[in-house]
DNA sequence: GGTAGACCTGGACGC
DNA sequence: GCGTCCAGGTCTACC
């Protein structure tokens, strides 16, 4: 077994990350007593289990035992998804006179937790749209089913292994190997399967580097208006995906905004998207923080 | 640029 | 059981 620790800019806080959103719950991560577990394919083509736990600080990766570039790989990747050296300074200095987000630094919120890839989590984020928890939940579920690879037996049987499948999330390729027809079928995922299936076929067959978004120099709301060319991404998915790319100057305004943001100043009455965005509007760059860690009177 | 209506799914609810 | 509604939206046609 391997055991790789890795630092955190401080504050930093691993419930926080974990906690951030609804991703902990979405396979091939999986969520137990305080350990955070995680099914990957590394470049080698090996399927590997990390088991990620909060450590004095950072965290702490518990793996099979790999080679030099793989252990480079992980590390690479765990330090993206946990954003461990990101840094919320001003946000948490802005925050600090606001009694609903006055807990930020403490709680060290600002991070919110990602995928190794962010093809991952843009079919993730369109599985969220336009239906129930449980549903996305479902979808992404089959899908690794189905097109994920699964850990070797010998890693599977062992004390490491918390999931009962022990798969990764597909590959854009195994995606493209498929077609619209069956994704819609056999994964359940509706009107969504054609926009899942282009996306993964474009990245497959090199027509487009998404993942080279995570590195992008360019504005935000150029940024915004290239992640709304994939299809199956409309207004409220990319402010998520800027959120992940550590962009905070858009609101994700789906219904659950409309709904917080009601009882919150309006009374449960009825509201648009101009209504959040004018009660955001002073945080300018951090609003989608502000948004999102929000300590809600309404928790319905 | 704003808006209405169709679109998959599956859990909740009322009958 | 069965029908209807709705949920962490998107897309297209139309005005």
């Amino acid at each position: 077994m391997l055991k790789i620790a890795l630092p955190a800019r401080r504050p930093f806080n691993f419930p926080s990350v974990v906690n951030s959103h609804g991703w902990r719950q979405l396979a091939p991560f999986h969520f137990e007593n305080d350990v955070l577990s995680y099914v990957d394919h590394l470049s080698t083509k090996r399927v590997v289990e990390y088991r990620i736990t909060a450590a004095s600080a950072g965290v702490q990766v518990e793996t099979e035992k790999l080679n030099k570039s793989e252990q480079r790989e992980v590390t690479d990747k765990i330090t993206w998804m946990f954003g461990l050296d990101m840094d919320f300074t001003n946000f948490h200095a802005a925050s600090r006179l606001e009694p609903k987000l006055a807990r930020a630094k403490k709680q060290a919120l600002g991070r919110v937790l990602r995928s190794p890839t962010l093809f991952e989590d843009v079919v993730k984020t369109i599985f969220t749209t336009n239906t129930l928890w449980a549903v996305t939940k479902n979808m992404s579920r089959k899908l690794v089913d189905e097109f994920g690879i699964a850990l070797s037996e010998k890693n599977a049987r062992s004390p490491l292994s918390a999931l009962e499948n022990n798969k990764s999330f597909p590959t854009p390729e195994a995606i493209a190997a498929s077609t619209p027809d069956f994704i819609k079928e056999k994964i359940r995922v509706g009107y969504r399967a054609p926009a899942i299936y282009d996306l993964a076929f474009r990245i497959a067959s090199g027509k487009y580097d998404l993942e080279a978004l995570k590195t992008s120099s360019l504005p935000t709301l150029e940024l915004r208006k290239e992640l709304m060319t994939i299809k199956g991404v409309g207004p409220y998915a990319p402010a998520n995906l800027l959120m992940i790319l550590g962009r905070h100057d858009f609101i994700p305004i789906d219904s659950y905004a409309l709904k917080m943001v009601s009882h919150e100043w309006y009374k449960g009455k009825p509201i648009t998207a101009r209504e959040v965005e004018r009660r955001f509007e002073k945080w300018g760059a951090y609003k989608g923080l502000a948004f999102w860690f929000w300590d809600w009177k309404y928790n319905g």
